[in-house]
DNA sequence: GCCCTAACCTGATTGC
DNA sequence: TGCAATCAGGTTAGGG
């Protein structure tokens, strides 16, 4: 499921790939991917070309010559790959861009849950008004100790939840929700407005670090993710807490058990993440 | 305004 | 063996 350091991946290989190549023409055979009018989607992109790629959050932006930026969202399974003109689109292939070059870039979705919308640029909020709320970026510029204190301190819910809220910090999933709250020896319920100025730093150095790795271990791949030249990532080998219940914490040898929080799967230590510490 | 839940969607896994 | 039920998960819409 791809998250910061995933689409980051895919917004890196995207900008090698496609740059500078035209839009040619367009099919979407699942239009339910495009919100908002498919056929204006279709007409605003055609003949454009891409100029940019940008990411905000777990959004990418693909920017394009005309003005226009298509804001697309991978959710669960969506990936895009590039392929020679004319192949077969793929059980799951949702849109098919094909471009000048005699290239095709396709955008695949498992799930279906993926969604894109055409903007303006400069004005994205406006087909996509979450886009406009997320909350600061996960890295030492953006994400500093005095916004969390502030904005950790406004909250009952569970740390948990609160750390998968994109409006508080943008891009932390599932899996990296898991992986720093148990570096962080944080009780995955603990109401977040209980955390002391310590766990709130802990916290914070372990989130910037734990994305900026996996950032350079090119994303984990825990179910179908890959990036738009077909490779997996890596950093599932490197996971420390998600997805081992009943394997023993690397710390302390616990069993590692799993709860729902806020209807997640949330998979802990019991030993070392002790609840209002 | 806050919090919780259902819905979206399909493949994989589990249960009978 | 085969079918049905359940689970996974990011985001949004709707209800309390």
């Amino acid at each position: 499921m791809p998250e910061l350091p995933e689409v980051e991946t895919v917004r890196r290989g995207l900008e090698k790939l496609i740059i500078g190549t035209t839009v040619t023409a367009v099919n979407v055979p699942y239009p339910k991917v495009i919100t908002g009018d498919s056929q204006a989607f279709v007409t605003g992109v055609m003949q454009a070309t891409f100029t940019k790629i940008d990411r905000r959050g777990k959004y990418l932006l693909l920017r394009l010559s005309n003005q226009h930026t298509i804001v697309s969202h991978l959710r669960m399974e969506g990936q895009y790959s590039v392929e020679p003109i004319g192949t077969t689109p793929y059980k799951h292939t949702e849109i098919i861009f094909e471009l000048a070059d005699d290239r095709a870039l396709f955008y695949n979705d498992t799930r279906r849950f993926g969604r894109m919308v055409l903007a303006t640029t400069g004005h994205e909020s406006l087909v996509s008004p979450s886009l406009a709320k997320l909350g600061p970026e996960p890295t030492e510029a953006d994400l500093t100790l005095p916004y969390m204190i502030n904005a950790f301190s406004k909250s009952k819910k569970p740390i948990k939840t609160f750390l998968l809220d994109q409006n508080q910090i943008a891009g932390i999933g599932n899996i990296y929700a898991d992986e720093v709250l148990w570096q962080s020896k944080i009780h995955p319920e603990t109401p977040t407005n209980q955390l002391s100025k310590l766990q709130l730093a802990i916290l914070r150095t372990n989130i910037i670090a734990e994305i900026a790795r996996a950032i350079k271990h090119h994303g984990t791949t825990v179910h179908s993710f890959s990036n738009v030249f077909g490779e997996v990532g890596k950093f599932q080998n490197e996971l420390e807490a998600y997805g081992r219940v009943g394997e023993p914490c690397l710390r302390c040898g616990t069993p590692m058990v799993k709860i729902k929080v806020g209807q997640r799967g949330t998979t802990f230590c019991p030993f070392c993440q002790v609840k209002f510490d």
